[in-house]
This record gives structure tokens, sequence and C-alpha cells, in this order.
DNA sequence: CCATGCGCTTGACATTTTATAGCGGTTTGC
DNA sequence: GCAAACCGCTATAAAATGTCAAGCGCATGG
């Protein structure tokens, strides 16, 4: 689509795999242990299968995500990660000690970011 | 819409931030360096304005960006990081470090990752 | 037996992102 | 001086994407 300037920049494309929507979540879920389809779904958050289908292909495509059979009658299918999948728990570890740090709780209208340490201003939105 | 079911998963809160279109690299490049608006439009990839203008505002009010207005006429404003946004580059340091190792330039069809290195299984990725 | 759950697809719908044009004005080029 | 380009940013419609609800074929539990 674009991506015409930059020879290949690792962190860019990277990028790209790892904003889409859930991606991120199936990866954190996935970090603790194979699960199943609607397992998956469920522990994510919620991601419908539609979406959750087209990711974990997706995923699977890409060599982070591996999927397993185990039976088709009655249906029984795993998904883990690959290596590759395994090393974004740097990344998944990242995201959570920043969340941990400047992420409060939120009180309802979204998350806010404490920014102790920061804002000497006086005005407020800290 | 959901989380209902944990008090509080900083990990599940930061991803949400994270996994919007544009998000990571809006802070990727604003790691760099503070930007202009369109500056920043064309930066990140080619972030259309009107996207571009709610993620920014969004990060703002969130406390992960800072913007600031030099002068309404001619217009220049610049967005920075705020101390939160700059702590990101430990996520947006651990995602390139990903890329690197495990993302090829990509033939055409998509990033291929490469299970090099890792992987001492007996067959192949699978 | 009937309801439920498994993995996953389909189709209609809602939300999000995109492209394009434009505002008011300053700067640049000729 | 005038036309064009650019600044930050918004409006609009169209396209892309994600969501919901239902369901297939079958095994299990009440």
């Amino acid at each position: 689509m674009h991506t015409v300037e930059e020879p290949f920049c690792a962190a860019a494309a990277a990028i790209e795999i790892l904003q889409q929507k859930w991606v991120l979540h199936i990866v954190r879920i996935l970090l603790d242990g194979p699960r199943g389809f609607n397992e998956l779904g469920r522990l994510t958050g919620g991601c419908n299968p539609a979406t959750l289908a087209q990711r974990l292909e997706h995923l699977e495509s890409l060599g982070i995500v591996r999927k397993t059979v185990h039976s088709y009658m009655p249906p029984r299918t795993t998904y883990e990660l690959t290596a590759a999948g395994v090393a974004l728990q740097d990344v998944v570890a990242a995201i959570e000690a920043w969340g941990k740090r400047y992420l409060r709780p939120a009180g309802g209208a979204g998350e806010v970011v404490c920014t102790q340490g920061e804002a000497p201003a006086p005005g407020r939105t800290g």
C-alpha cells in the first residue's frame, strides 16, 4: 500500500503486524500457554470468531503462531506460539511494565496516564 | 465494552491504547524528536489528517503526547512525547529488536518470520 | 432427548479509516 | 502583485475493517 521510501524498517514492519486489532492480546494470552479457538476468543476480552480466525491465520502464516488440530470431530484445536511468537514476550513485558508504571485503573472515562514526576505545569489533564 | 472479569490488567489496558492504528508509529516517530502535524503524518508512513488528529488528541488526553502551539499564524505546532510517552521507548525498542531478529525484508507477499537461531525442533516451523 | 459446547464460516450491520477538498493566512517564486 | 505551495486542521463521502448473531455436524451432560 505504501512504504516506498525506506528500504526496510524493522520497527515499522513489526508495528504493522502488532498494531492489528487483537494481535497483541492474542499473543499475550498465548504466552500463557496453548489455547483453543473459543477459549482464546474469550480470554482476549471478547474477540469475535471472524476476526479471531483471520488474525490467527495471519499470525500462523507469519510463523508466529502454530495451529494443531487434535481431532476434527469432536473439534479440538489448539493454538500456541512458535519461537518467534514466544520472543514477543519481551514486547508484551515492556508493554505491561509501561502500563503498570504509567496507567492507572481508569475511573471509567478511559485510561489516564499518571504523569508522576512529570507535569510541573499547573493545568489539569495531567 | 468489556473487561469485566479482571480487576485491572495493565498489559491489556496498555495494549488497548497501543494497538490503535498509527499509535505505535506516532510514538516511534516522536521518539526521534518533536514534529509538526503534517510532518508527523508523512513520517508515520501516510497517516491521514483525520485519523492523525484523533490519535493525537487521544494521546494528548492520555498524557502521552504534549501539543505546543508556537504560533497560530502562521500555523506552527509541535507534538512531542511526555515522560510517559518517552517511556514507551522500551516498548518500541522491544518491537524493533523483535523485528530485526524475526522479520525479514519481505519479498512482497507479506512479511515472513524467520525462525532461524531458535527452533531446535526437528521439523520445520510447520 | 434437548441444550450446550467445540471450531469456524457466513451474511448483514456498525464502526473505523481513508481520500479529497477546503479554510485562513503566510511564504515563496517570478 | 499574483499563483502556487504549505501550515494546522476539519468536513464529507466512500472504502475498509471489525462486530453480531446464527448455524453446521457431532459428542457430551442433564
